[in-house]
RNA sequence: GCGGUUGUGGUCUAGUGGUUAGGACGGUAGCUUCCCAAGCUACCUACCCGGGUUCGAAUCCCGGCAACCGCACCA
């Protein structure tokens, strides 16, 4: 579906809508509405399922979204986020410092304030890149994080979190002490993260606040157990760097076994599948649609020894989007940490050997998901429009309609409760004909609807009664029980389970 | 952030200075023995915000906000 329509169609049925519309929005906010909160939320829960799924060590965890300035100045945010720019005076182009000095200044600018740069300027015959001129001026520093004061004297700066992993890097040696004292460890947190983009676009893919799905594991860098043997035969789309440097833009199939042998970790390359399978059989993204791009030296941010995006093709962004990552991050950030907190952040393992972990981060972006599960899924399918939502991350697994209001509402709400008490989200829908509450559902991706009748009254007791089931992807019809209508929804709601790293490989 | 384009009910849109601001879809209520957006009746909802020009502004001008496209950015 292309942008405009798919953003329309999601702002209309409620799945999301720009903060405070009715002061023309803001940009790079956006709220859910019930639909897009119910989805986000499963998609959220499934993350966190298939993630945790995968050890008794891992553990989610729910720190706060305000950072002191100590830990954003030892992460690296305070200086990385700041992106001296500079502007010319002549044609208005923006350029970032470093760039228009990188001949006179090869170290780079980092740290150096307004007015140093201003004064590298004057001293050096810098030009502007796009018109020549040499009116180049500095406007004030552009950091990407939200800082405010913290306290009622103003002396304190904080932050609002730049990324969720920061957190998780805090809480490692209390999970330590409260855990196993086990490796590998594995920290996730679920939640928001502020950035100041400069230009946000794009809805739900360029957001200042958002929210990200983070898994870090801690790990022994001189052994990494896991069942690599039930992954290996795994077909993987890679395009890695060489072949990018040849000008591909598609992926290959080659297997998890063949990407070792080229050199990756196995246990990078476990996370790798594991992630793929997320998308592939959990989100059901098809999977010509993925590709996993791996980040060249350059591209990559500096910490990472190995970095692959995943992306998805989408057609309303018209191209390959960036929907999560597998990062190795060695032992930067709890090296890092250690320094700026003054604290030993190594641990003893068994026999008495002392380890500063290193860190493997899975990470995965929830807003930019749920839009995918739209792009992706939502279909024109003759005069209807259908979301083809997997089950469990519908925003309710059954509509339930009486097929005569007058006569049949009573019957509803008693099977609408009936479905509720079993746990599984049902919504009543007695508005117009029967077709156009087929057609409201299908939209929503709801995907199933059972229908009271004539008939249904027939028998006497609740559990001799029957309605019809309607599929919505087949659109198929069948006579059900209560008790059949359960089972049947129950099963559907449950997503595919994942492989233990303890499970034998 | 820069440049271009744009902004009319929930959605799509007609409307180039004087209109009761029109339509379609949608929603609500009712009728219709109603299982895939049927039909009939009634109703609901709009000129992004603020200034200016003018006797009069949805329409022209300025500013703001927002969106789209391009550039730049995305530790």
């Amino acid at each position: 579906m292309k942008y405009e329509e798919l953003y329309a169609t999601l702002r209309r049925r409620g799945v999301l809508w720009p903060t405070a519309e009715i002061y023309g929005g803001a940009q790079g906010l956006y709220d859910y509405g019930p639909a897009g909160a119910r989805v986000k939320r499963q998609v959220e829960e499934a993350w966190s399922a298939w993630f945790l799924g995968l050890s008794d060590d891992f553990y989610r965890i729910d720190p706060g979204e305000i950072l002191p300035e100590a830990v954003v100045r030892a992460s690296g945010h305070l200086e990385h986020f700041t992106d001296p720019e500079v502007v010319c005076g002549k044609c208005q182009s923006h350029f970032r410092a470093e760039t228009v000095l990188e001949k006179f200044r090869p170290e780079g600018v980092d740290g150096l304030s307004p007015t140093e740069i201003g004064d590298l300027l004057h001293r050096f015959p810098v030009k502007c890149p796009q018109c020549g001129s040499t009116e180049l001026s500095v406007p004030r520093p552009f950091n990407m994080m939200f800082g405010f004061q913290f306290g009622a004297t103003g002396g304190e700066r904080a932050y609002l979190r730049p990324e969720t992993a920061q957190s998780s890097y805090l809480a490692f040696p209390r999970m330590w002490d409260v855990g196993r004292h086990a490796l590998p460890l594995g920290i996730a947190v679920v939640g928001k993260a502020y950035r100041n983009e400069i230009a946000p676009r794009q809805v739900l893919f360029r957001l200042r606040a958002f929210t990200q799905a983070e898994l870090q594991v801690f790990f022994d860098p001189e052994s990494f157990p896991l069942p690599f043997a039930s992954v290996a035969s795994e077909s993987l789309p890679v395009l890695r760097v060489p072949r990018r440097a040849a000008g591909e833009e598609t992926p290959v199939w080659q297997t998890a076994q063949s990407l070792v042998e080229e050199g990756l970790p196995q246990f990078y390359v476990f996370f790798l599948v594991h992630l793929f399978r997320f998308f592939r059989d959990v989100l059901r993204y098809p999977r010509e649609s993925i590709r996993l791009f791996e980040k060249s030296d350059a591209e990559r941010v500096f910490y990472n020894r190995i970095q692959f995006d995943f992306e998805v093709k989408l057609e309303s962004l018209g191209g390959y989007k960036e929907l999560g990552a597998v990062h190795y991050r060695g032992d930067y950030d709890l090296s890092r940490h250690g320094q700026g907190s003054g604290k030993d952040l190594s641990v003893a393992l068994e026999g008495g050997r002392r380890v500063l972990p290193h860190v493997l981060e899975v990470t995965f972006g929830v807003d930019r998901n749920v839009w995918s599960l739209a792009d992706l899924g939502l279909s024109v399918e003759g005069d209807r429009t259908v979301w083809h939502l997997p089950p469990y991350l519908a925003p309710a697994s059954v509509g339930v309609f009486p097929l005569m209001k007058k006569e049949h509402s009573a019957e509803a709400r008693r099977w609408l409760e009936a479905i509720g008490r079993a746990g599984v989200p049902a919504e009543m829908d007695a508005g117009g004909s029967i077709g156009k509450r087929y057609a409201r559902m299908d939209e929503l991706g709801v995907p199933f609807c059972v229908t009271i009748d004539r008939e249904t009254l027939a028998a006497a007791s609740l559990a001799d009664r029957t309605v019809t089931l309607r599929d919505r992807d087949s659109k198929a019809q069948e006579r059900v029980t209560l008790a059949t209508l359960l089972a049947r929804l129950g099963a559907t709601r449950v997503a595919p389970q994942p492989v233990r790293l303890d499970a034998v490989g």
